[in-house]
DNA sequence: AGCACGCCGACT
DNA sequence: GTCGGCGTGCTC
């Protein structure tokens, strides 16, 4: 009897067991009890649970773990009434920890990063005018006293809808005491609103764009047709610049919105997106939802909560965008497929194109890459016949490509800390006698990237990182670019005290500003840095400066090679094309020719033909030689066959360990330690460890390990039983990155 | 990720 | 004597 009671107690708990994933880096999801007597929230319900001392939010999550005795469970608080995450989304989230190696919590963390969406949006309470009220504005003055400010608010009342009180006050140019003075005078009353935000109008597919060129034309219709097919497909759009990608994807994006889908944009960093924005508002009548870095909490919490109910048709948005939990989603672009900026590099490590592919292939819908310079990753799937490829090879209209000329700095005499050479020089000259706009790209910040003493020779270093810092005059101060260390600028050296006897080595973007300066004191001078830009805002603001001419010339870092369109400029000068170059990164080539060629493209967008000037102390290099002979092919099947001799990516697999610790001695144990447990296995080699280029960052030493292998070889398996065989000790911590792009 | 528990230096 | 530093370990 008694055991009959036991066993079916045991039931009764092991029917309520449910597992709770939290976003936290915890190795797998937790068991909890359900409500006793009603049956469990069902998978993708968020629950609210007690963990330790505190209680957090969480999401039930299917399949089974390892088991807890059931006394050791605690029973979930509540259930939150907010939709339910999508099973094709919790597959994501375990695809991505899996594939990424993180903990999926971590993971589950990116897809619920606005808590305060996941509470019921709270009534709001909306004013409206009282009939008393009404009646006070409409009558004789002398029956119910109005003062000039309660006066403007009924107007402002009975003009418009019902409102809140702030919304009113601010109508009204009057403090919220006003209106709340008036609440209780009974002359407004006040309401609880259905809690539903109003909703902004929705982008309208059945518009009509701009007439599509012939080739537009054609390739707009093969990507409807792959939206119109339904089901997981790859297709790549493949265009020069100026070839008007933007519009030809814009009709794959109507024709999901006409199925009732929802879809995502995704753009490499949404700061340039001022232009793509307008575009769009001017194609489909309303802007899209955005999902992006710089939004305040509460326009986060209103997009998660819009995308989650269906409200928001499209969300442009960077990488992270990718984890908001559409239920209808039914296409998804990724303009600029090749950006490095896709790349993630902090906490969940995790290259977001690829992980757009993923996302597609899960939800079993279309996906675009959109790019003038596709990455070899890109182009290889093309070649192997698992991605489509849609081309646009000419550009629009009368543009034609600027014409490419390489200036070999070995052959030409500039003086020290001069950094144009005169074939530039000469064309600057030109380009201003002839009224047209010039752009210098430097990719290098700051004043100079090294301050050294001319009297001692000490050199100024980051106190946490293997790193100089770089002087930057405008605001006169030594930063640190890796962790954000700043120290002003001293009068005389540290080390030995001489005064004036600092001295700057090598060129930055504000270095560059003062020699063309010296050199044309009447041209106008624009500086497009991020550091020197508070926002979009004035990144927009710079742009919209240079189409109205009001600059002859705009120096800038590669913010400048990106979505800008200038009519007007003419020529561009890339000062150091061999920065990107140094430095063992197997993808260096590759960026650099993306990176020059985008910045290239700038110039001559409207009917006048453009010239790019790229100083390079290696003319001979294939990069520049491709990009001079604008032979982009040439260069990625030349790429292609490196990586494959190599067997490097995406030939091979690549994954990324860096060791790191509070001190050298325990990063170099443990080091060692790994380096002993190293996987010896065909097909996998096992490089390092080496000191990271960055051997000090953020106060922490770091050590770093390679590891190549196979296509066929399973590399998360193998990493993952390397790393159960060692345990790190103290402050040492292991990163896995798994295709990493920095090899810092 | 938090938060508690635990073991060594400067204070009322 | 205690307050408090943050290193280690657990949370269903």
């Amino acid at each position: 009897m008694a055991d009959d009671h036991a066993s079916s107690r045991e039931q009764e708990t092991a029917a309520r067991r449910i597992r709770v994933l939290l976003p936290l880096p915890l190795p797998e999801a937790l068991d909890y009890l359900g409500p006793e007597g009603s049956s469990p929230p069902e998978p993708g319900s968020f629950v609210n649970v007690p963990l330790g001392q505190r209680s957090l939010t969480g999401v039930v999550w299917d399949g089974a773990g390892e088991e807890l005795p059931a006394d050791r469970l605690k029973p979930i608080i509540e259930t939150l009434p907010t939709p339910r995450l999508q099973p094709e989304l919790r597959r994501f989230v375990e695809r991505v920890a899996a594939y990424t190696m993180a903990p999926p919590g971590a993971v589950l963390r990116m897809t619920m990063s606005v808590p305060e969406a996941l509470l019921s949006p709270r009534p709001r309470r909306l004013c409206s005018a009282s009939p008393i009220g009404m009646a006070a504005l409409d009558g004789p003055r002398t029956e119910t006293r109005l003062t000039p400010a309660r006066r403007r608010v009924l107007e402002v009342l009975c003009a418009g809808q019902p409102m809140p009180a702030a919304e009113a006050a601010r109508l009204a140019a009057c403090g919220t005491g006003v209106v709340r003075d008036l609440i209780t005078a009974k002359l407004v009353e006040e309401r609880f609103a259905s809690a539903e935000i109003p909703t902004s109008p929705s982008p309208d597919w059945r518009l009509c764009g701009p007439q599509l060129s012939p080739d537009q034309s054609i390739a707009a219709q093969r990507l409807v047709s792959s939206v119109e097919a339904t089901g997981f497909r790859v297709t790549v759009l493949d265009g020069v610049t100026g070839s008007g990608k933007t519009e030809t994807y814009f009709a794959a994006l109507a024709a999901a919105l006409a199925a009732g889908r929802q879809v995502l944009v995704l753009l490499p960093e949404i700061a340039l997106g001022a232009q793509w924005l307008e575009r769009f508002r001017q194609r489909f009548g309303a802007l899209p939802a955005q999902w992006h870095s710089d939004m305040t909490a509460a326009e986060r919490r209103d997009t998660w909560r819009a995308v989650a109910a269906g409200r928001a048709r499209v969300v442009v948005g960077a990488r992270s965008a990718l984890f908001l939990p559409f239920p209808e989603l039914g296409l998804v672009i990724v303009d600029e497929e090749h950006d490095p900026s896709y790349k993630q590099e902090d906490g969940v490590i995790y290259q977001a194109r690829d992980m757009a592919v993923l996302r597609a292939s899960l939800a079993g819908i279309p996906i675009i890459l959109v790019s003038a310079t596709p990455s070899l990753e890109t182009v290889v799937n093309v070649a192997r016949g698992r991605y489509q490829r849609v081309a646009l090879p000419r550009r629009h209209a009368a543009a034609e490509l600027p014409a490419v000329r390489l200036v070999d700095l070995r052959r030409e005499r500039i003086e020290r800390g001069r950094f144009l050479s005169p074939p530039l020089v000469a064309e600057l000259a030109a380009t201003f006698e002839a009224g047209e706009q010039a752009l210098l790209f430097l990719n290098r910040r700051g004043y100079a990237p090294l301050t050294l003493c001319r009297a001692c020779g000490h050199r100024f270093q980051c106190p946490s990182c293997t790193a100089w810092l770089v002087e930057h005059r405008f605001t006169g101060r030594l930063l640190c670019h890796h962790c954000g260390h700043a120290e002003a600028v001293p009068a005389c050296c540290p080390e030995c005290l001489a005064a004036g006897a600092l001295v700057p080595c090598g060129p930055g973007v504000e270095r560059l500003l003062e020699e063309v300066t010296e050199r044309f004191p009447a041209a106008r001078t624009a500086l497009m840095v991020s550091d020197l830009l508070s926002g979009p805002r004035a990144a927009a603001e710079l742009a919209q400066g240079m189409i109205e001419r009001r600059y002859d010339l705009l120096i800038g870092t590669q913010i400048v090679a990106k979505g800008h369109h200038f009519p007007m400029l003419t020529l561009v000068g890339v000062v150091d094309a061999d920065l990107g170059l140094a430095g063992g990164d197997l993808r260096a080539a590759e960026r650099t020719y993306q990176l020059l060629h985008q910045v290239g493209g700038r110039a001559g967008r409207a009917e006048h033909k453009g010239r790019v000037l790229i100083q390079t102390w290696m003319p001979d290099q294939p990069v520049m030689k491709a990009l001079a002979a604008g032979d982009r092919d040439r260069f990625l099947e030349a790429e292609a066959a490196a990586r494959r001799h190599a067997g490097l990516p995406p030939f091979g697999r690549l994954a990324a360990l860096i060791v790191s610790a509070g001190d050298a001695e325990t990063a170099d144990f443990t080091a060692r330690a790994l380096s002993r447990a190293a996987p010896q296995l065909p097909g996998v080699t096992v490089l390092g460890p080496a000191p990271a280029p960055l051997a000090v960052l953020r106060s922490r030493h770091r050590r770093r390990f390679l590891v190549k292998a196979g296509r066929d070889v399973r590399l998360q398996a193998v990493l993952r039983d390397w790393l159960s065989r060692i345990r790190t000790a103290g402050s040492a911590r292991i990163q896995i990155d798994i295709d990493p792009y920095s090899f810092l």
